[in-house]
DNA sequence: AAGCAGTCCAACCGCCGGGAG
DNA sequence: ACTCCCGGCGGTTGGACTGCT
């Protein structure tokens, strides 16, 4: 049972990719641009697995990528699309121009993981870090916590994606829905209530990423009307929020006010 | 100078979702 | 509706590097 490997892998190289492989990839990305990854390797006569061409040039080979260390106001972004996301690598990257998923991936888990604790945050929840049994229920490590968003149950009822997570750090200046007054004792890894419905079902927040509302782009889709940032992350119908997006752009859109620094849902 | 521990990060692995047939 | 293939994603690994003793 089971897929079949991706490559005849008896027959491919594997680690450090070497100078001239690197230069084979280039000139056949260059020359027949980014394609099939599957049948890339044969053509440009690399002895590698597609997808690991595809992981080399993705993560270290393009053009645009921006070497060198994290800005403040870049790890300050990350830190609110995380709390936003969760481990969502690529969609984080996505708001990041030159960063890739993995290395936004590797500062988190080296740097900005050791950031927030020292300021008495916790990573995966970004709530402040506590004592006692609520502690404990949080930091059931890194590898168990990490692979879950953290769509936990704010007092107010914050959603996002049915595979994202929820926001700590902003606030919602939309009227929530009714919410149980039990919600925070049914907090669920699942992003789920305990009657089974999603507990996320209509994220829209700012994350001054691009524009403001109040100043939306001139070269926004639907000209004078503020993007979504739904729609700006690439959610497109209503699989994130309620805010009329389609392939045409949003057309209808509600904004959060993000909390202020310190405060906390 | 040598050994060790901690850190960094490129790369791999396995799973998932979307599209095509 | 179903299966298969492929690209993409997130978690993890392991080698290289760095700092400390």
């Amino acid at each position: 049972m089971g897929r079949s490997p991706c490559c005849e892998k008896a027959h491919t190289n594997k680690g450090a990719w070497t100078k001239e492989e690197d230069q084979r990839l280039i000139a056949y990305i260059r020359a027949h641009g980014e394609g099939c990854w599957r049948s890339l390797p044969k053509e440009a006569g690399l002895l590698r697995c597609g997808k690991s061409c595809r992981l080399r040039w993705m993560n270290y080979l393009r053009p645009d990528l921006k070497r060198g260390n994290f800005t403040d106001d870049e790890d300050e972004l990350i830190i609110r699309l995380h709390s936003l996301l969760g481990n969502k690598w690529s969609l984080i990257a996505g708001q990041l121009p030159g960063r890739t998923d993995n290395e936004i991936k590797n500062y988190w888990n080296t740097h900005i993981k050791r950031k927030l604790l020292a300021r008495g945050i916790d990573p995966q929840t970004h709530r402040p870090l506590l004592t006692g049994s609520t502690a404990a229920s949080n930091s059931g490590g890194d590898g168990a916590a990490s692979n879950k968003a953290p769509c936990f149950s704010p007092p107010h009822p914050i959603s996002v994606p049915a595979k994202a997570a929820a926001p700590a750090i902003f606030a919602v200046t939309q009227p929530p829905p009714p919410v149980d007054s039990s919600d925070e004792g049914g907090r669920s890894s699942s992003g789920t209530t305990s009657t089974g419905e999603p507990r996320c079902p209509d994220l829209n927040l700012d994350l001054s990423v691009g524009p403001t509302p109040s100043s939306p782009p001139a070269e926004t889709p639907t000209s004078s009307r503020p993007v979504c940032l739904c729609y700006h992350l690439g959610f497109r119908g209503r699989e994130a929020c309620s805010c009329q997006a389609d392939s045409t752009g949003p057309q209808e859109f509600r904004y959060f006010r993000p909390l202020e620094q310190g405060q906390y849902i």
